[in-house]
RNA sequence: UCCGCAGUAGCUCAAUGGCAGAGCAUUCGGCUGUUAACCGAAGGGUUGUAGGUUCGAGUCCUACCUGCGGAGCCA
């Protein structure tokens, strides 16, 4: 096989040339002395024709019984056609069985219907169909966007640790194990806490990690493991993360329209609604969302009544998403709903300048953040008040005794905006293996 | 933790309390342009587990197990 190596994606420009492509076969067809093998190579799909007058019995016979997945490499002729829905397919001309699939023991992932517990069971193999490989394509475009943006914004990465001394907000149920002898160690549930350190070190920088929950959410919504990148901006206030946010969440989808259209037509997800996605995002304060959440009761558009003061249930954050075709930002929600580490707002301190992002279509909350907490005597008297060890955070609270300035940071769950972007039932196919609240296998 | 739904062939699902079924997958046969191809045939079952009601239970009752969806909590 001297023919050059090529893969699905790009075999256009080989039009007319004989190419080797090394793959599985995803499916075959056939009528009689003519086979219709579909082969597959992690970039794509392709038909590939095998007629027995013309290649022989010996590679009609070897094509004609090899089973599902089995690996080959291949060799044939580019050729244009109007029947293929890729425009291109292969007249095989050789095939090399490197792994046949035992067909006593047959690929489980058959192109039929199958239910959840089966798929993520075999998740292993199911990420070889094409729709979950778009779904991945997309994910790996969406975070090289993400740091893409900061790196070329003067924001420098500094990761924070994974294993952790304590709880960093002292809410969220943590994954718990032994650090050596006589100490607890943590799983990270946010990294903030160490990144508004590194911000107060160089000035721009976000964090880009897992992150582990031990909640047990059972939810579409919902990985006890997943990933979060969050910016941290020193001498900065809620309305700079704001525009932050707006203009962040616009470049990864724009990104996305640009490198993986393909992959949003294999997952069916309608164009249009991303191309909406422009800046200015809409920008709601609490009382406003609280408003309009009264009037849709009145009109019986929800089920039940906001209590104003509470913060917002999923049904509330659905139907406040609905209202608008790009995210909206919801902003200054009352201090005692959100975090001891909120920055409270001047003009109204019963509310902090926080910020939640909720994506179109019912996805929910995307990115949530705030301005931080920048006097010393407020920060520790709100530890004391959330029965917080004061302890743990003396480290935190240095922040606030050296050379303390407004900062103000926001976190991105990756999961929930590939989930949005491909327009996905659940979060649990937006990531190669999804750790959920009865599932860690494989 | 609470509420609801489901569990039958490898997979997806049928079966009024009365003989355990179909499609796909697999094997064999047919078909030279198929698009989850189609046509014919074959093999394939401890109906999630344990108990109970009944002449008779996949079906009704109880408990448990497993999974799914939602709430709360969060990204």
């Amino acid at each position: 096989m001297s023919a050059p190596i090529a893969t699905i994606s790009s075999i256009g420009k080989y039009e007319g040339q004989s190419v080797t492509l090394r793959g599985w076969l995803y499916n075959m067809r056939a009528s009689g002395k003519l086979l219709f093998p579909i082969f597959r190579d992690g970039t794509g799909t392709i038909q590939g024709i095998v007629p027995k007058a013309q290649v022989g019995d010996e590679i009609f016979e070897t094509i004609k019984s090899l089973s599902q997945e089995s690996s080959v490499i291949v060799t044939g002729k580019v050729r244009a056609d109007s029947r293929a829905p890729s425009g291109y397919e292969l007249d095989v001309e050789n095939i090399e069985v490197v792994q046949r699939v035992p067909t006593d023991e047959p690929f489980p992932i058959s192109l039929k219907e199958h239910g959840t517990d089966f798929l993520m069971q075999h998740r292993h193999l199911w990420i070889r169909t094409p729709r979950q490989s778009a779904i991945l394509r997309v994910r790996a475009t969406i975070m090289r966007a993400a740091q893409e943006y900061f790196d070329t914004n003067g924001f420098t990465r500094t990761d924070p640790p994974i294993l952790t001394p304590n709880a960093c907000e002292g809410t969220s149920e943590l994954f718990e194990m032994d650090y050596f002898d006589d100490e607890k160690a943590y799983l990270t549930q946010s990294g903030q806490l160490y990144i508004e350190s590194t911000a107060l070190a160089l000035g721009k920088v976000y964090s880009f990690g897992p992150t582990f929950r031990a909640e047990k959410s059972k939810t579409r919504r919902h990985l006890t493991e997943f990933w979060m990148i969050e910016p941290e901006v020193a001498f900065a206030g809620l309305d700079d993360i704001m525009a932050l946010a707006e203009n962040f969440l616009t470049h990864i989808v724009h990104r996305v329209l640009e490198f993986n259209s393909q992959d949003l037509k294999v997952i069916g997800k309608d164009v249009a609604k991303l191309e909406a996605i422009q800046t200015p995002f809409p920008r709601i304060s609490y009382d406003e969302a609280h408003a309009m959440l009264e009037q849709a009761y009145k009109e019986g558009k929800i089920e039940h009544p906001h209590t104003y003061g509470d913060d917002f249930g999923s049904p509330d954050e659905t139907y406040i998403s609905n209202q608008f075709d790009r995210p909206v930002m919801v902003h200054r929600y009352p201090a005692a709903v959100k975090a001891f580490y909120m920055e409270p707002d001047p003009q109204d301190p019963t509310k902090a300048l926080c910020l939640d992002v909720l994506a179109p279509e019912g996805y929910g909350e995307i990115i949530g953040g705030s301005q931080r907490v920048s006097s010393y005597d407020l920060l520790k008297s709100r530890i004391e008040a959330h029965n917080l060890p004061l302890e743990a955070f003396q480290w935190y609270l240095d922040l606030r005794k050296y050379g303390s300035v407004p900062h103000a940071g926001f976190g991105m769950g990756i999961e929930r905006v590939v989930a949005w972007v491909c327009g996905l039932e659940h979060v649990r196919e937006t990531i190669p293996f999804a750790r959920t609240l009865n599932r860690i296998y494989p």
